[in-house]
DNA sequence: ATTGGATTTGACCGCTTGGTCAAAGACACG
DNA sequence: CGTGTCTTTGACCAAGCGGTCAAATCCAAT
């Protein structure tokens, strides 16, 4: 399986169809709630194969959020301390919302993980995770001092921004029975903006 | 077990101590992730015991869910239409986020379960729960038809309120890990309280 | 076409899980 | 105290689970 000449073609295409299986599956049942067979079917393989480019169930989770983590915490990264204050902030909510929208079963993974005490990536958020936001959490702060932004708590404004954005991927189930038919993506942009440009327009 | 004089003394305490402990079980592992075992031993007896007093793990988990939705609508029923609007959108947050601190097992439950696409309580969020919001939506509009509080849309500010409240119970760890020793709940009242006030003002 | 490595699979293993059962023990009440 | 009911438990079972293995098959390079 492993040689000196990098992955096979075969090699490649077998784990992006696993790590999407997996995706599918573990989101929507959580680590303990997901079988390896499952994935196996999902995946279009038996589960010997699978277990052929993987070597356990906990090694498929593992890589999943560990190639997760920088795509998930990417539009944070991206808010620029010399942009507009609104702007930025406006564009982060706008991009974590698009995320929930279009990346539904990695925002679940991370919310089952996170919901179950983070037990397998509790290092990299008291970690990777908190330098950022202490980071990005002084930014705010230097906007609120200099009177671009009104005054509010920046880690509770980042929390809200998760917090507002990800329901929509973590409780579509309940958004989607509440409103009916409806998408909630087409309202939710502008209560968003309506609701971040009246809380921080100093 | 059953008879005509209704529960015993000791089938009332045994079934108290066997929902607290799959609560407890149900609430950090899911129902998947949790067993039998773990249940009957947080409840201090042996399984065969546990399945003396529920049929089965799946009776003890609807048996929770059930009890468990009305607490979860209360604070949201009591919304009153007759009071003042912004006062008493503002208890229903202040409410909703005490319901997050002290029963942060329950509100975890209820994430899991519509997490993994609420399987077992769909008919009571396109029903039940439905009709409240629907209800209660109509009573936000009224208020903003009239001038009380600035135009939102009514659903998605309900969803907010969910949201925003219920990540301090949820997302705990997450929180916990990012903020340092410092108890979210001290601070996290008055930035909802400055947050909605800022939206809804007129 | 042959060969050596990469890939696939059916059969299997040991362990955990939800659940059962018969028998023993505790309890209430005459 | 005795008796019938409620409660508790050790032993057990079948199914499902993650994972292994040897053998079969495929594939690319010579």
């Amino acid at each position: 399986m492993s040689n000196g000449r990098g992955p096979t073609r075969i090699q490649q295409k077998n784990r992006a169809l696993i790590l999407d299986a997996a995706l599918e599956v573990f989101s929507t049942h959580g680590y303990r709630g997901a079988t390896v067979d499952q994935i196996a079917q999902e995946a279009g393989l038996s589960k010997p194969n699978l277990l052929y480019y993987f070597p356990s169930k906990e090694a498929i989770h593992s890589a999943l959020l560990e190639g997760l983590l920088d795509t998930w915490l990417d539009p944070l990264k991206s808010l620029n301390p010399g942009g507009d204050p609104l702007t930025e902030i406006l564009g982060y909510v706008r991009r974590k919302l698009e995320m929930s929208r279009i990346h539904p079963r990695e925002s679940r993974l991370f919310a089952n993980e996170i919901l179950q005490g983070a037990p397998r990536i509790h290092d990299a958020l008291s970690g990777e995770l908190r330098r950022l936001v202490d980071d990005k959490a002084a930014v705010i702060q230097s906007w609120i001092d200099s009177g671009q932004i009104a005054p509010v708590h920046p880690y509770h404004l980042i929390f809200s921004i998760w917090s507002l954005t990800q329901h929509y991927a973590d409780f579509d189930v309940q958004v989607r029975a509440v409103i009916g038919g409806q998408d909630p993506f087409d309202t939710a942009p502008e209560f968003l903006e309506t609701l971040y440009e009246r809380l921080l327009r100093p």
